[in-house]
DNA sequence: AATTAAAACTTGACTCACTCAAGAAAAGGG
DNA sequence: CCCTTTTCTTGAGTGAGTCAAGTTTTAATT
């Protein structure tokens, strides 16, 4: 599905803008809002950060993109969604990767007493260290 | 334990506003920094903002405190620490809650292949609607 | 009790992701 | 093509959190 028919089919206006952002956060995954920012004005420049930030937010409630925000780290967005997949972060250089669930269902969802809140959705993020990070040695933590 | 039997086993130093702040905390599960400030302003009145800042982080990397951030929410701290549990957010007021894991087991740690990452911790988050938000139809914003 | 080095605190400026607001441009149904 | 609505541009503003310099406090040592 191009990104254009994406657009039409969440009813939403199909512009240039959101057009070359849609292509953005797919060739780039887990990008910040400064990336694609600079993504975009590669393709067009002159776009405003507003622009973006405004189709951003639109495509997000559209749900043709997810934001996620793993503590201590910006928003960042991505074009798969709809199933149920989450994200391991690395602690020392901020990397991000999809882990699947692998049961293919939303863990500890029915099965803890939640207080009375109705649940819709249950986030998953892994903390760890990224393969590149686990090889180096100690560039961090030198006392 | 005290609060200062607590700075102590940790080897930190014992000062007023650290043991104010982790007063705070003990008595304001899931606070953000700036009720957090005030709180300890309340028992010690001209403490900075800057100390709280520090003494937030020297608590948090002490294991003394948890730090927890859901997307779109400030900081927030708890002193309910070393145990495996989460949290339910309402999207509708920002409440949040604590949710045991039902397993005493980090969900999905281990069954889903990680991309060569070493994975440490599993954080959850469940998003929801919190009872009062749910009782109310559909009218937005505080009573 | 006095000394001292290191850690913590105060003060105030600053950063940066993100938002707000007003007007200009464009999308797309008539 | 025209018109209404939505979106984009421009530029200022917000606020949680950080940085840096200098002073005070802690607690180990004398």
């Amino acid at each position: 599905m191009s990104s254009e028919e994406s657009l039409r089919a969440a009813a939403l206006r199909v512009t240039r803008p959101r057009l070359a952002l849609l292509e953005a956060v797919r060739e780039h995954p887990h990008a910040d809002t400064e990336s694609l920012i600079g993504a975009v004005r590669s393709e067009l420049p002159g776009v405003s950060h507003q622009a973006v930030y405004d189709s951003l937010r639109a495509l997000t409630s559209a749900g043709l993109v997810r934001r996620i925000q793993p503590s201590g780290s910006v928003a960042r967005y991505e074009t798969r969604v709809g199933d149920n997949h989450h994200h391991v972060v690395c602690r020392s250089c901020g990397a991000i990767a999809d882990v699947d669930c692998a049961t293919g269902e939303t863990p500890c969802l029915t099965a803890s007493p939640t207080q009375g809140f109705t649940i819709d959705e249950a986030e998953v993020i892994f903390w760890g260290t990224c393969p590149e990070c686990s090889a180096q040695p100690a560039t961090e933590g030198t006392p």
